[in-house]
DNA sequence: TACGTTTTCTACGCAACGTAGAAGTATCGT
DNA sequence: ACGATACTTCTACGTTGCGTAGAAAACGTA
């Protein structure tokens, strides 16, 4: 289904990072800040967006069911449609069900987890 | 990294499904068979693509490592550089590494596994 | 009603992909 | 050794998704 830009990704990290369902322009302001910031890992480039580049990548991302908005209010306010875990572990599926073997790519993916997501994934089959 | 185009798809596919290594022809014969066989299903239109066509695609597919070519036999013969159970588990490593809390989407993940599959992560689990 | 704010419409450049012809290179039979 | 044949590489065009944003329309307010 859906995959992300780099800017339609850096607007849903916000959207999940904040639960408070947020303007466009609030939006833009915080990319702004993300991007000076100057942290020399990744990040994008410190250039500040236009506010009309927000609001068509969230309207995109509306249309990809990802965001919602609300419209009475007249800055409408957007907010993720579901959580970041929930949109992983369903992306999760969706890449384990791309493969007509599951129980061999489960097997694969179980092979190089880390001890840690081991002993979560054990507790969580535990019970049941 | 690496998200497939529908064609790309189709030929990792082929290759991931027999285990020889395969000639461009071989492959654009067995597309055009899987695009008659009409399943009305999902599939491709019966339409039969030439030869360069699949060429470029396993181009593109060798300079994205998945695919890999022996140049010394005359036809180069292609295969798929792993398979489809190590990929696809590559790629849900790949997802759920792109979210910070992965405790979190393990547990959505898990959540909504048939039980079938859990059945199976618990026997993979269950030894160490 | 006139103006500032917010949203929608439209559009351009770039990259990936599907698609394939044209041109180049290797092979084989004679 | 040479031409016919088979295969590969080069180049390219159309489409689509994304980053980007100006222009235009809609809205709310003084």
């Amino acid at each position: 289904m859906a995959s992300l830009g780099e800017l339609e990704r850096a607007v849903m990290d916000l959207l999940w990072a904040g639960q408070e369902a947020a303007t466009a322009n609030t939006l833009r302001d915080l990319l702004a800040q993300d991007s000076e910031a100057g942290d020399g890992s990744a990040g994008h480039q410190g250039k500040d967006l236009a506010v009309t580049t927000v609001l068509t990548v969230l309207s995109r991302l509306e249309k990809k069911g990802l965001v919602e908005r609300e419209r009475g209010t007249r800055p409408h306010r957007y907010q993720a449609v579901s959580s970041r875990a929930d949109h992983t572990a369903e992306l999760m599926h969706e890449v384990l069900g791309s493969a007509p073997d599951r129980e061999a790519v489960l097997a694969r993916f179980i092979g190089s987890v880390t001890e840690s997501e081991a002993a979560t994934l054990r507790k969580l089959l535990g019970y049941n």
